[in-house]
RNA sequence: GCGGCGGUCGUCUAGCCUGGACUAGGACGCCGGCCUGCCAAGCCGGAGGUCCCGGGUUCAAAUCCCGGCCGCCGCACCA
């Protein structure tokens, strides 16, 4: 196809392999689908995106939340607590004359109104002949049911039997280190835990390049709260609560609306987000991907329905970005998820993952407790006695006190004596209650957002692409361009400035071939924001010119000020303007 | 998984229908040299191709047939 009719996806695929950002993996064995490899400047945008959500995360936050980092590999128990072994998989059945595949359970119980719910695949093969269930489209004859589980599969060490599941989220990992994390941060909550790693779905058919991988990193962070203090588990509402966020309610979508714009405060008081933090850090996502260089009215979230959800979420909000190719696609999930998860691993670990929060100041409460007279139980049932006091001390108060309040409590089938339990009303004084931390959760896939700050970046200016990155996000930062290639002084001098910038921490690329209109456009097609040129007059008064990527303007600045001005143009947003004296060519103006 | 379309130097592509003169051509990019006083200039030279993989048909396959892999689109799937 001419380049001129490929869509952005098709030239960004182009640039990604010609330049180096991303290609698919194994391609020398035909590659695989839904891998796909990070070039040299694909891992350093990347990385710095990474960096940009630790920013916006964790380190704005950074007295609330802290970041760890857990095995990808996790024993088949916390994968069966957190619901994914069971909700994750799948059966189905393949219609022998169309090829369609159909869950079977949902096939079943549609065609007879019975649920099949976890009964095994050779019982809902027999359903399917016994009933003469048939494809639903073609008609044809449906074959065995098999299940299909989109977590990888694989053994810990030599046994068979110990399963290992390759984790499809990083939040169990955050789950089941929670009590350490909680106890190391010296008992804080609210307390959010971030973590940035990879992950692996077994997609059954994945496609749209980046956007639907088999394995993909994921920034999240669980953000625990007392669910009883929706104030104070954010403490930092104010500072985004102008925000305005563009919603669509499940319910104006079920209506056909469309996304609306909110008031962060608003939104919450009009409980359209159903907690202040989840709102909070929605907007911190917006920021964040607004930042990645998509414009607001490019972005939504769109609430998700009860049978959307997940099964461990109570709200869950998709932020959606528009892509030239597929329209709105998911770079984030919200989700409140309340206790789902701890109260899963409190259970089948057996461990106690509660947290105690101590009342600002202790307080008394009136109770009805019960007390056991030993002495008149033994002294009137005598032998008997052994036997029921084993009894009543294993039972907790609330079942002493039904006992007690009882016209005649009998005790394993044995009728107590008359004051062998007595109820007394005492003070008891509370410091503070024990509850499961509720979760607040933003999710965010990394390498589409690679892909969306690929997409937002691209521009064709005089038949020349320029991947215009937010500055702080650009991979290479810097070139230094010598006027001339074979003129020793220029070169000479142009490479004290790439080890200066390089000292300075800077990724800098170093151009000498080719006349220095290509060596702009080169460095424009892989969106480095700042270019330095050593000319004739360096060699004269020690300035270089600085351009700027997105003007191409340039101004003159003295060259050991060059790293300081980079400094200020890549992260504090400075005009190139600011940096030194405006700089015309030769020849230029007279026009 | 199903159906449709596709897969040729790093990239984009010509050739395929109608098999042979294809030692697979071009453009861009890349590398080296010359030149070049600021926006993909020019000249010279060079490297670079398992024609996606496997099998078949044929005297002969990039080209025709079958299977597979990969990609895109539609369906299904996407806690």
């Amino acid at each position: 196809m001419p380049g001129g009719l490929a869509d952005l996806f098709e030239k960004l695929v182009e640039i990604g392999k010609r330049r180096g950002f991303f290609w698919p993996s194994y391609e020398i064995y035909g590659g695989v689908a839904g891998f796909y490899d990070w070039g040299p400047l694909g891992v350093l945008l990347k990385q710095r995106i990474i960096e940009k959500w630790r920013r916006f995360f964790v380190l704005m936050h950074q007295e609330y939340v802290v970041e760890i980092e857990t095995p990808i590999i996790g024993p088949a128990k916390v994968y069966e607590a957190s619901g994914h072994v069971e909700h994750f998989t799948d059966p189905i059945v393949k219609c022998n004359s169309c090829g369609r595949m159909f869950r079977a359970d949902h096939l079943i119980e549609d065609s007879i109104g019975v649920s099949v719910e976890g009964l095994p695949v050779s019982e809902l093969t027999r359903i399917i002949r016994e009933k003469g269930i048939k494809c639903p489209v073609c008609g044809g004859e449906l074959g065995e049911v098999r299940t299909f589980n989109l977590l990888f599969k694989t053994q810990i060490g030599p046994y068979e039997g110990d399963i290992g599941y390759l984790r499809p989220e990083l939040a169990q990992g955050m789950f089941v280190a929670f009590k350490r994390v909680y106890e190391a941060m010296r008992n804080r909550i609210p307390i959010g835990i971030a973590q940035v790693g990879r992950v692996g779905r077994n997609e059954i058919s994945p496609r749209q390049a980046l956007v639907r991988l088999r394995e993909f990193t994921i920034m999240e962070m669980e953000y625990f709260i007392d669910p009883e203090d929706k104030e104070g588990s954010c403490p930092f509402f104010h500072r985004l609560s102008e925000e305005k966020l563009r919603i669509l309610t499940y319910d104006s979508k079920k209506a056909d609306g469309k996304p609306e714009y909110y008031k962060l405060s608003e939104a919450v008081e009009e409980g359209i987000i159903i907690h202040p933090c989840l709102g909070y850090w929605m907007a911190v996502g917006k920021k964040f991907v607004e930042s990645l260089g998509v414009p607001e009215e490019n972005m939504y979230f769109e609430e998700k329905g009860p049978e959307e959800r997940a099964h461990y979420s109570t709200q869950t909000f998709d932020q959606l970005v528009k892509v030239s190719r597929w329209g709105w696609i998911e770079v984030a999930g919200h989700s409140y998820r309340g206790d789902y998860d701890l109260s899963r691993h409190m259970r089948y670990s057996g461990q106690d993952l509660t947290v105690f929060k101590p009342y600002p100041k202790p307080i008394t409460v009136k109770e009805k407790r019960v007390f056991v007279n030993k002495a008149v139980i033994g002294r009137e049932l005598k032998a008997k006695a052994k036997k029921v006091l084993e009894a009543l001390s294993s039972m907790s108060q609330e079942e002493l006190l039904r006992l007690a309040e009882s016209e005649e409590p009998v005790v394993e089938g044995i009728k107590l004596p008359k004051g062998a339990l007595r109820v007394e009303e005492v003070e008891r004084k509370v410091t503070g209650r024990r509850f499961i931390p509720h979760v607040v959760e933003p999710s965010f896939g990394t390498d589409r957002n690679v892909y969306v700050a690929l997409e937002y970046a691209y521009r064709e200016k005089d038949g020349r692409v320029v991947l215009s990155f937010p500055r702080d996000i650009a991979p290479i930062q810097a070139v230094v361009l010598p006027l001339l290639e074979n003129d020793e002084k220029l070169v000479a001098e142009a490479r004290k400035l790439y080890d200066m910038l390089v000292e300075e921490g800077f990724t800098v690329y170093f151009d000498a071939s080719g006349s220095i209109g290509r060596r702009y456009a080169r460095a424009d097609e892989i969106g480095v924001p700042a270019a330095f040129t050593i000319d004739y007059q360096t060699l004269e008064d020690g300035t270089v010119t600085m351009r700027d990527r997105d003007t191409w303007k340039q101004v003159r600045l003295p060259m050991r000020e060059a790293p300081e001005a980079l400094r200020k143009f890549i992260y504090k947003g400075a005009r190139l303007e600011d940096l030194g004296v405006p700089f015309t060519r030769t020849g230029e103006g007279e026009a």
